[in-house]
DNA sequence: GAGTGGTCTAGACCACATG
DNA sequence: ATGTGGTCTAGACCACTCT
């Protein structure tokens, strides 16, 4: 009997139950579960009713079939992780420092894949704390010659989601992100007002058209501790 | 009709055109999509199997479904990366330095939440790149009355993957991250054989018992440009 | 009251795996 | 030959929303 025996549906039940089988270990990873008609004797339920139940572990990973032969567990990853990145910092403020087009040096070249002479768009931004010190500094960078005016919407709400409506949106990019640690050199120790060689974490993003075209690249350079980056893998009862 | 005419399911063509639909822009964020059962005219098809279209595009997260009111188009999230971590870095070989029992040090302390007198297992490791060069530096904590079997398993594949089977796995816990960027002190400088204030990329894991008690603790810390990052956001066509 | 999505059933046919 | 999962149908009842 279910607890406040509101109205249980009867695949979440068994989606439920096998799920606990799964995490205590009465179903290790790699072996095979019972069939779908064994299911449907177990729980008194039709076919598609188990089969719904099964589909719940399908998407979230929990499970895989193999047509014809069964269902197994699967094994867990757990260097896949789910990390939040935004450029926005708990109570702090942005402030645009610059926006012109430049030539684009030999880093945004290679990102944007354009050559030397093609102009790009540059946008410097400062991330400020309520304190006034500065925290974190952004460029980025759009090549000019795109005037499409259906990727501009998404790429202007990607790029500054300060300054767009949601409803603008579109799924014509994906990005792209990587992580790494640099020192700050003589000309980020200048803008960020920090000393040369202090460690700043960098997170640079590729904005990606679904037709592989590259859109815009994003360098952003933050202070530590701030601007850490947090993330999960596996699964959470 | 389909490309080889192999034998589509009618569900696929359903998700497929509807998915299109979205990509191109036939259906905003935020707008609904037509009624179940006016999909069923359209495709020509039961209703279970037009709701079997729509459910791979919820789990796929491009829909969204409010009971008794109908499907709505998701508003992509630009800021949810997956990204991939693991200690192996391309043709570089790892070496235990030490594994010994010690007294937590604050940080460890904290991340572990445990007291200062309870005695955590430290395993310290080496990744070498083939010129010999040191390139990363792992400490790793586990307390030490943690006996439990069970937990063990587990625990040790995720840490020591290279040296645990996968078949003992199982779902007993779940990993956060934290990435950042520090600057090598001398203790560092002097393990991994680099310069005092050089910069690090650090990548912290806990490892979280579905109890929510805390079973390890993770540091590495790698030499740019090794180890970096990568990761990605939104959707592929 | 008409329309919606949520659940569930009892069939059916298929193609393929394994023994 | 039997059992398996994959697909699909044509119903049904419910609870809710909208107008």
């Amino acid at each position: 009997m279910p607890r406040t025996s509101k109205k249980k549906p009867l695949y979440t039940t068994i989606h439920g139950q096998l799920r606990s089988k799964i995490f205590n270990g009465s179903f290790l990873p790699g072996e095979m579960l019972p069939s779908e008609s064994q299911l449907c004797m177990e729980f008194q339920a039709s076919r598609e009713t188990v089969r719904k139940g099964l589909k719940e572990l399908e998407s979230e990973g929990l499970i895989y079939s193999r047509a014809k032969i069964g269902y197994f567990v699967c094994t867990p990853r757990h260097s896949d992780f789910t990390v939040n990145f935004t450029e926005y910092i708990e109570g702090c403020t942005t402030q645009y420092k610059n926006i012109h087009g430049i030539l684009p040096d030999e880093r945004v070249q290679k990102a944007l894949d354009i050559q030397p002479n093609q102009v790009v768009i540059e946008f410097e931004q400062l991330t400020i704390n309520p304190e006034g010190v500065i925290i974190a500094y952004s460029k980025k960078y759009l090549p000019y010659e795109k005037a499409h005016p259906s990727v501009e919407g998404e790429l202007n709400y990607a790029v500054f989601p300060e300054i767009t409506m949601p409803k603008l949106d579109t799924f014509s990019l994906y990005t792209s992100i990587r992580i790494s640690a640099v020192a700050a050199d003589d000309t980020l120790a200048e803008i960020m007002q920090c000393s040369t060689g202090e460690p700043l974490l960098l997170v640079e993003r590729f904005f990606i058209q679904q037709d592989e075209q590259l859109a815009g690249y994003a360098l952003f350079y933050v202070k530590q501790p701030y601007g850490q980056l947090n993330g999960m893998s596996g699964y959470r009862l």
